[in-house]
DNA sequence: AAACTATAGTATCGGATCAATACCATATTG
DNA sequence: CAATATGGTATTGATCCGATACTATAGTTT
């Protein structure tokens, strides 16, 4: 009976916080799924930065990605680029005002008044318990995985320290290797 | 920096569950905030199965409620009750339609086929760190834990093994204690 | 080089969510 | 019996979301 409630408890704290994000975020006029796909672009490298890629973390479809991303643009919260390699590529950025709203949002007041009653052994227990329940999930049906580079099969650290992605043959550095991609490759 | 860890995580498994669940009750031309009001209705106990116990657990506005719960009721899923002694109060019962389409649809495919890959003892310490974390949240907040009566402050078992709830005066069956509460006190 | 195909992204439409407001009916309190 | 509180419904408007159709660029085939 453990998937069950399991399953429960996923939609309980799924609920909590997407109604307490909603509170919260209203006083910029935002909805939550803006929210979190504005939250997505601050997190996500610049292979990941793109209208698809966004599509597939959130798991909508690209029209209705689309006319969130326009929203967010509309706000100035985010800002379009056209790639230069590939003119069809459209990059997205974060503006100041746009890191602004996440640093107020994210985490939700909800939840980090919650964590204050949680001790460090505890919370490393938490996400250690999330981490192997969401990847299980992730291999269990084939979906990608959206990890960081530093954990990603193509990823590779050279004798000087230095960042090289076998995927495309560029050079990383370590801030961007903290990043997530959406071509990771997770350890087998 | 655990806390934005542990948000990312639940946000994720969010994402995923929710549109997983999409697909899942689009044959039932259902949405997923319907299912969770019928499966919430499914699990609680006879003080909470009204519109306004659903409204507390669901964190939604009353008239938001109401037109889920209509659009169920037109579908045959659940029936409503008048309260024999309150007349402003409804009950809201799973119809067998409902509970044909709650088995088919909780857990989610992607989240039944994800638990194939995890062990009792991994299953167990994800239970017990999301029942933490809920409670916690829930805690630090002021909010309502509708948990069920047999871990509820009102209930007392008798020597015969029956149990009366102290808060109703009314005694509960066996099957009744495993029911979730929104009048739930939990334990200091 | 021309034609075909695939991919990234946008525009539009319709059904549904959700909050806000107003409203009705029943209970409770003074 | 009047005033107030509570449970629930109806309506409206902004937004979400999927489906479909469309444009533009890139790559591939002949």
């Amino acid at each position: 009976m453990h998937p069950h409630k399991i399953y429960d408890y996923i939609e309980r704290l799924s609920n909590l916080l997407r109604n307490d994000s909603r509170r919260g975020i209203a006083e910029f006029g935002l909805q939550p799924i803006q929210l979190e796909a504005l939250h997505y672009l601050s997190i996500c490298n610049r292979y990941s930065d793109t209208p698809m890629a966004a599509t597939e973390y959130l798991g909508q479809t690209k029209g209705t990605v689309s006319q969130t991303l326009k929203v967010l643009e509309k706000k100035g919260l985010l800002s379009k680029h056209v790639d230069s390699h590939d003119k069809r590529v459209t990059h997205l950025k974060v503006t100041a005002a746009g890191q602004s709203v996440l640093q107020a949002s994210i985490p939700s007041p909800l939840f980090v008044q919650g964590c204050t009653g949680l001790n460090a052994v505890a919370q490393r227990e938490i996400e250690d318990a999330l981490e192997k329940l969401l990847s299980t999930l992730q291999h269990s049906n084939n979906m990608k995985t959206f990890g960081v580079c530093s954990s990603c099969g193509y990823n590779q650290q050279n004798q000087d320290g230095s960042y090289l992605c076998q995927l495309t043959q560029e050079p990383l550095t370590s801030v961007e290797v903290q990043l997530i991609c959406r071509e990771h490759l997770a350890a087998a």
